[in-house]
RNA sequence: GGCGCUAUCGUCUAGGGGACAAGGACGGGGCCCUCUCAAGGCCCAAACACGGGUUCGAAUCCCGUUAGCGCUACCA
């Protein structure tokens, strides 16, 4: 039984384009049983298709596994460098009988698939060439006729009890005699996976669903050549809001489209690991130490999920106020250099002071750009008033022009510029003007931050430092004269 | 067409014969808190696809139907 052996599993992406969330998902799942059953995770990149595959997209993928925290434990093995292996393995099975030489033409194939559609029947391989005499298969061979591998078949049914579904059974007769070597002398997919997973070890190969009927033929594969069984695993595949298999046109599908949206790699992981798996109960926030902890196959789900995004940014809004402020920090950096805030080095001259505005802001943050945006005020860069914003709180020009002007006066002369006094200093100008705190602190905010959305007043303020806060006042207070009609 | 997989609120899910007039979360609606927003608290609407069995009893087990999805290459 493999249960014996430590777990060894891989994901095993082809590079054609870029790491797709599903996929992602699929490495998040082999990564954490590996992790939570201290087995091995390791990482196969299927570059056997030559035209398709590029080194970008390889790159892709070990950045998108790398930002989402999912270390491999092995060096990556490349498939296309497995050519040698492949072949021996379609040669060992054409010598034992369990393959042998097809010299159909893919045009003949093709002819022969046309007709059986028009005639309405599934089409399927008729071994013509498995009756070809051993002198006729000589005489052509040597005549440099070019032909592929093919494996027969056997009778009876192949089944196997996979890890999500319960039994799954395919009689052998619905299945075709597949080719495993072209007339090229390159591997066929399921050749070149059984091949490399038995090379590598794999105890678990888990995998999505959209592979379930490959699984027969593989298996039929390890039979034939004689090594032990790995067990399988089906994985659900991920759809649109449209129930759709995800794909381009539902809009973000690349890991790295949600790392440049500002989504935080546990948050990604946390949702992703969400769909089509359950710890049970009623939980959903959680670490990756937890997710590694809960991991349990019981929980995986049978059905195809749907890709929400609504709740993954509701989910990296947990997230956001979970994570200690010195694993947000290295993450909210960079994007606030890249909005020319401020330079690396001027944050940490100020190190604390920056803390200390992320804190504040996360709260009301679901994504690192929403944390960036509402940061801007509080660096000495130009403003803007939001329109609807000034229309809702300014939308007394001569009035709010004073109320801005008392506020700067009364501002001047603070003594303290701290919390407490700040709140009694405005405080009592509100209620001097015989106006409630709201109509003072409402045009205040707008005036400071070009925002209807801050943290407390007195907070902004404290953070702002009192030459900045001052300066926006009169700045504000010059808009709103200027602009009145 | 053939083969396979799947089926609980709009979405992610809990549940695995009696604890279910089905629980949680996102999203939606409302209220509270409050200087705003977010967070938080409280409340509301919202689901066992359908039909047969099995059983004293079915969301749960079995069969069928329907629907959705996947595969059906000298792609991976």
């Amino acid at each position: 039984m493999p249960s014996d052996r430590q777990p060894r599993l891989r994901f095993a992406p082809s590079p054609t384009g870029y790491l797709h969330v599903g996929g992602a998902r699929t490495a998040l799942i082999n990564w954490l049983y590996a992790r939570h059953f201290d087995g091995k995770f390791l990482l196969r990149i299927e570059d056997t298709d030559k035209a398709r595959s590029t080194e970008e997209s390889t790159r892709a993928i070990f950045d998108g596994l790398g930002w989402l925290g999912l270390n491999w434990d092995e060096e990556v093995v490349y498939q296309g460098a497995n050519l040698a292996a492949h072949q021996r393995d379609a040669r060992l099975l054409l010598e034992r009988g369990y393959a042998y030489r097809c010299f159909c033409t893919p045009a003949e194939l093709e002819e022969r698939r046309r007709e059986a559609e028009s005639r309405r029947e599934s089409f399927k391989y008729d071994r013509r060439c498995d009756r070809l005499d051993v002198a006729q298969i000589e005489r052509r061979v040597a005549s440099g006729e070019p032909y592929v591998i093919r494996f027969r078949i056997p009778d009876g049914t192949t089944e196997w009890d996979d890890l999500v579904h319960e039994r799954i059974a395919f009689p052998n007769k619905d299945l075709d005699d597949f080719v495993i070597l072209r007339s090229d002398g390159t591997p066929i997919y399921n050749l070149a996976v059984v091949s490399d997973d038995v090379a590598m070890g794999i105890t678990l190969v888990m995998r999505g669903d959209d592979h379930i009927s490959n699984t027969p033929k593989q298996i039929l594969l390890y039979r034939a050549l004689g090594v032990e069984l790995p067990q399988f695993a089906h994985l659900p595949m991920i759809h649109g809001m449209d129930g759709k298999k995800l794909s381009k046109r539902h809009g973000a599908t690349a890991v790295g489209d949600y790392q440049h949206q500002g989504m935080l790699p546990g948050a990604m992981l946390n949702f992703l690991a969400l769909l089509g798996w359950s710890p049970g109960g009623d939980r959903e926030i959680m670490t990756v130490d937890e997710m590694i902890q809960l991991f349990s196959t019981d929980g995986l789900q049978k059905k195809a999920a749907i890709f929400d995004p609504k709740k993954l940014e509701w989910m990296n809004g947990q997230h956001l106020s979970l994570v200690s402020l010195s694993e947000l920090e290295p993450r909210v950096t960079p994007a606030i250099v890249a909005a020319g805030l401020a330079t690396t080095e001027q944050l940490a001259a100020r190190h604390d002071w920056y803390l200390q505005l992320l804190d504040l802001l996360r709260v009301r943050a679901r994504t690192i750009d929403d944390i960036v945006r509402q940061a801007a005020p509080y660096f000495p860069v130009i403003i803007t008033y939001d329109t609807d914003v000034v229309g809702k709180h300014w939308k007394n020009r001569a009035e709010t022009a004073d109320l801005l002007a008392s506020v700067a006066k009364a501002l001047e002369t603070a003594r303290d510029w701290d919390h407490a006094s700040l709140e009694t200093l405005l405080r009592d100008l509100a209620e001097a003007k015989g106006l409630s705190g709201g109509k003072v602190f409402q045009p205040l905010r707008v005036a400071l931050t070009g925002l209807a959305v801050s943290p407390g007043i007195f907070d902004v303020l404290v953070l702002m430092g009192r030459d900045l806060a001052l300066k926006r006042v009169r700045e504000a207070t010059v808009w709103v004269t200027e602009t009145q009609q």
